[in-house]
DNA sequence: CTGGATCCCAATAGATACTG
DNA sequence: CAGTATCTATTGGGATCCAG
């Protein structure tokens, strides 16, 4: 088992996800709709291939992710978020509007800040939905 | 500046926090009321006196909390959250109630559980005066 | 081809000792 | 008390290699 810091319940969640990469793999699945490895390989910011793997297995063994049978195309696998994971959509929720109110010069970002404010629910429902599809 | 991975909100606010110590600085601010370094350097996790210093510098930088002069202790030094920062705990709530649901087995974390699901809202405002006071 | 594993090197995090 | 300095360990980037 990974180890644990301290009984806090915020040292304890940070111990799962608390690092650049994990929760840009849960985004690339609940709001891009990504699956595969090449998908999230392609994602902007440029993960490394071995970081990804590493990433992808911790997750899987944390059971935020799982891993499938493509059922459509047999060799590939897939990937996609457990509940577990897709209990993690509230805390990407509040990052994005988070990052919505204080990132000064990006209109991508404020185009959020909008529809998150005004929708939070709405968009969780969304995510949520791409998230099991 | 610190270097942006992408126009991602996401990534955008990951960049800032996304380690396994700003945070609990954070936290230890709005929940358990420290501000000065050696209460930070005695929170339980143990976190290394360099690390400690370099996370605070950064989060000056960034605005998310600032250093004052104790004004009881003129000579002292002590770290308050920014309203940038205070903006943070709606995320740290979260964190909470998705420890809270996945910690199997701390009685601790569980018993936030109740609070943050039931009063999410008196919650942060608790939060939010003890990071002011 | 996709989905990784491996390797090398650079950069970052961390433990501990020490200092103003 | 509030940090720096130093040294070591771990992580990360990027190229390349390998299996299905």
């Amino acid at each position: 088992m990974r180890d644990q810091r301290s009984e806090c319940p915020i040292a304890y969640g940070l111990d799962f996800f608390g690092d650049k990469w994990s929760l840009l793999i849960v985004r690339d699945i609940a709001i891009y709709g990504r699956r595969r490895y090449g998908q999230f390989e392609a994602a902007g910011e440029g993960i490394a291939t071995n970081i990804l793997a590493s990433r992808l297995k911790q997750l899987v063994e944390d059971g935020i992710i799982e891993k499938l049978r493509d059922p459509e195309h047999g060799s590939k696998r897939i990937y996609r978020l457990t509940p577990k994971g897709i209990d993690l959509l509230p805390i990407v929720v509040e990052i994005i509007i988070w990052s919505a109110k204080h990132d000064p010069d990006s209109p991508v970002t404020r185009g959020y800040l909008h529809r998150a404010r005004r929708d939070r629910d709405g968009l969780l429902e969304e995510m949520r939905r791409n998230a099991t599809a």
